[in-house]
DNA sequence: GTACATTAAATGTATATACATATATTTGCA
DNA sequence: TGCAAATATATGTATATACATTTAATGTAC
């Protein structure tokens, strides 16, 4: 659907405002579908995104530092996010003897259940994305690389 | 710079899974972009969009329902942001006399100023686009509509 | 005309997030 | 050694947002 009809606009300045628009409008798009795919378990975008962290690093453990450089939507709170998480059983804090001020957070057993489950159920975004042929999915990857700078 | 280097993974499942983090990663690359634009202001991106949008209408009104279908960030909170819009003295509420449940809002002489303002220097944000050619930009938004469905 | 469903907007409440600041620890250097 | 700067994480607070519910007005079927 055409950004002109998803957002009642009958036209644009040029090309490089409209794409402002739409990657907006496309980000929040694909944002709302993941997030709804993740509530049924309980778990917002941002949770999955740092249990996937913290599963791609297991068995060693993660830090609290490096989670933020890894997440997609970087964001401020990673701490109280680590308490979501932690509160659920999903994760595990253990304080680091090298560096006391640094925190060692691990995956439970738990919470690589949970990703297992989930990473069963995935086709539902992914057929979202079936509009487009895997060569234009690249070329879009491109753009999007390149457009960032 | 390359989705991979940016939240530091080696590599995707596949093109469309790699799209996926791709759009949601520049998706909020261009919103904190818009937003830390608008700030100075003292406007969020949503409030910033309602403007326009009444500023689209105007000299006619809008109604709270006609700005969510238009809003590229649609949110159950129309009425607050209108409170935060009116408070400022951007907008302002009558009660429409043909549907008494109906608000008429429109843009006030300071909301237009405002936008008048911010117009003249946009080109701070049209300028972190220029690294596509418009015919890329073309293609990019071809690309974002498709996938949408 | 009355009763019930529908629509438009506003609000209560829980949670999420941004931003500044605090606490604790380590590093580097005079 | 001792002390300021840097680093890692946590927290206080204001604001933003999602979601459910409420209030008020209108439409519709009988």
């Amino acid at each position: 659907m055409r950004i002109e009809d998803e957002i009642k606009q009958v036209k644009f300045e040029n090309e490089f405002h409209k794409l402002m628009i739409n990657l907006l409008f496309s980000g929040k798009w694909i944002s709302d579908l993941i997030n709804n795919h993740h509530k049924q378990y309980g778990l917002t975008s941002q949770q999955y995104n740092v249990l996937r962290i913290l599963r791609g690093q297991h068995p060693k453990s993660a830090t609290v530092n490096l989670i933020s450089t890894r997440m997609i939507d970087r964001m401020s709170n990673v701490s109280r996010l680590i308490d979501k998480l932690e509160s659920k059983g999903y994760a595990e804090r253990i304080s680091c003897k090298n560096d006391r001020r640094q925190v060692d957070i691990n995956i439970t057993k738990q919470g690589l259940d949970l990703l297992k489950k989930i990473d069963g159920q995935q086709s539902e975004i992914d057929q979202k994305l079936n509009n487009l042929s895997e060569e234009e999915a690249a070329t879009f990857n491109k753009l999007l690389d390149k457009l960032r700078g």
